[in-house]
RNA sequence: GGAGAGAUGGCCGAGUGGUCGAAGGCGCUCCCCUGCUAAGGGAGUAUGGGGUUUAUAGCCUCAUCGAGGGUUCGAAUCCCUCUCUCUCCGCCA
């Protein structure tokens, strides 16, 4: 949520920042809803005080004895008329409300103007491609010769959109998860947390899932009473549970920044993208991903996100799977996030670079609507800023093994930093 | 799921219709006093809005005592609904 005053003292720029990234602001529908809320909030505040003032005017003259029939009679219409006007200014600061939540955050000035992915800013790449001498496979191929992988089953469970893993697959899908944030705990500072899988409404609207994004959820109903309003739903992401942590807190000064890892699985219905990579693993209804988030002082926040995407490279580099980072244009950005970098990795069978991660920084957008803040020096509450990124998404990492480490045999060869994590295996065959 | 108790400011804890945004204590800040230390005295110490304003300064004002409704001229106090916490029982991984 964009912060009401700027939009009062700034509005030409506020609305020609947002139509950078593709927002056309309402400018004139809240300029009318302003001017009646300022009329109607003073109507109100005025009649508040007179009801305040008599009421006391009241208590004194019973608490000497007098009649207070004349008071009471001077004020016979105020009750009416204080009503009419609240539930007058209710309504008015219900829709503005409403507007200021489908508002997506300002772009950062650094952030390149583009309408769509083709316009994102590549800035670094790390690794070389593999040459394979042997016509290659992708990673359903490989997955389902290996006896590994298994859609068939997933359909007749779920539905399309989701999988089924077994044997040294499943290990190494968990393998990479326990690599993951071991690396994040042990090299990066970050601190483990485990959270709920179902959430309330209200975390949705701290973090912007909703209201304007209800449509990409699962909604969960207890008990099956789906006429009512759902009583939660499924996580999209764990930046969900785990930046709401800090949701209505004042967080102490000296525990900033506070960074947390955790890995959860995560539930979209991307209703808006069925067709799009509809084979393989790359776009599911479940999957499983390691979040970081950062809850920072506003001064460091953009040092905060040059730390989150490094830390996401670095599993990278571990796995020595090749990858770029992109800066991603006004029109590609996420709803909450006033800069994003994604990471995306080379997948040889698309022949190209696929997101596998992508980090932002929220600012205050996220904290504004969590009344999440901090003590500053000067002992004032104030708004904290927030970054969430992906560290890694867990299914498409195995997806980038899967492809970059198979073998001429259809075997893949397990990454040497997992072996550990996989029983000293160092490859995984077709039986 | 059943029975009961509770939710007040940074913390503890008063407060069952009027001058209560809230006693008292603790903590914290500032000042005074005391030749260190300890003790003492005084003042201050919530958050979010709105108006005014060059101003995140001041001043005026509104709201907030778990959340949301209601009764009343007036609600922390009375009524209703919900959420959460605690104790006991049952069930369960």
């Amino acid at each position: 949520m964009l912060e009401i005053q700027q939009l009062r003292n700034d509005l030409e720029n506020v609305s020609k920042t947002l139509a950078k990234r593709g927002f056309a602001f309402p400018v004139d529908a809240f300029n009318s809803l302003e001017a009646e809320r300022k009329t109607i909030q003073t109507l109100t505040q005025e009649l508040q005080a007179r009801r305040n003032t008599v009421s006391k005017q009241i208590g004194h003259a019973k608490s000497k004895g007098e009649d207070v029939s004349s008071i009471l009679a001077e004020i016979a219409n105020l009750g009416d008329d204080l009503k009419q006007a609240e539930t007058q200014l209710e309504q008015i600061q219900i829709k503005m409300q409403h507007m200021l939540l489908e508002v997506p955050n300002l772009p950062h000035e650094s952030v390149p103007e583009g309408k769509s992915e083709e316009d994102n800013i590549e800035i670094r790449r790390w690794g070389t491609p593999r040459n394979f001498d042997f016509k290659i496979k992708d990673h359903v191929s490989v997955g389902e010769d290996l006896g590994l992988l298994d859609f068939e089953t997933a359909v007749k469970l779920s539905g399309s959109r989701f999988n089924v893993m077994t044997g040294a697959l499943a290990r190494l899908h968990r393998a990479l998860a326990q690599f993951m944030l071991d690396t994040h705990t042990q090299e990066n500072g970050y601190t483990e947390v485990y959270v709920p899988y179902l959430i309330n409404s209200d975390s949705l609207r701290g973090t912007g899932q909703l209201p304007k994004f209800e449509e990409d959820l699962f909604a969960v109903y207890a008990g099956g009473h789906e006429d009512k309003a759902p009583n939660f739903h499924l996580i999209p992401t764990a930046e969900v549970p785990i930046t709401n942590m800090v949701r209505n807190e004042i967080v102490p000064l000296e525990q900033l920044p506070i960074k947390y890892v955790a890995h959860t699985p995560c539930f979209r219905s991307e209703a808006g993208s069925y067709g799009r990579d509809t084979r393989g693993l790359i776009r599911q209804h479940q999957f499983d991903k390691v979040e970081l988030v950062h809850i920072v002082h506003p001064e460091k926040s953009y040092d905060a996100l040059e730390q989150l995407i490094s830390h996401a490279e670095m599993i990278l580099q571990k796995l020595e799977l090749p990858y770029r980072i992109m800066t991603l244009c006004t029109g590609d950005m996420g709803f909450s996030a006033t800069k994003t970098y994604d990471i995306e990795v080379w997948l040889p069978a698309q022949s190209t670079y696929r997101e596998i991660s992508s980090c932002s920084n929220c600012e205050a957008f996220q904290a504004r609507r969590m009344q999440a803040r901090f003590r500053n020096t000067k002992g004032k509450p104030e708004l904290l800023h927030t970054l969430n990124g992906s560290g890694l998404a867990v299914g498409r990492t195995l997806v980038a093994i899967l492809e970059n480490c198979q073998n001429a045999d259809g075997s893949v060869s397990i990454p040497t930093t997992l072996r550990p994590y996989m029983g000293g295996i160092e490859k995984m065959s077709i039986l």
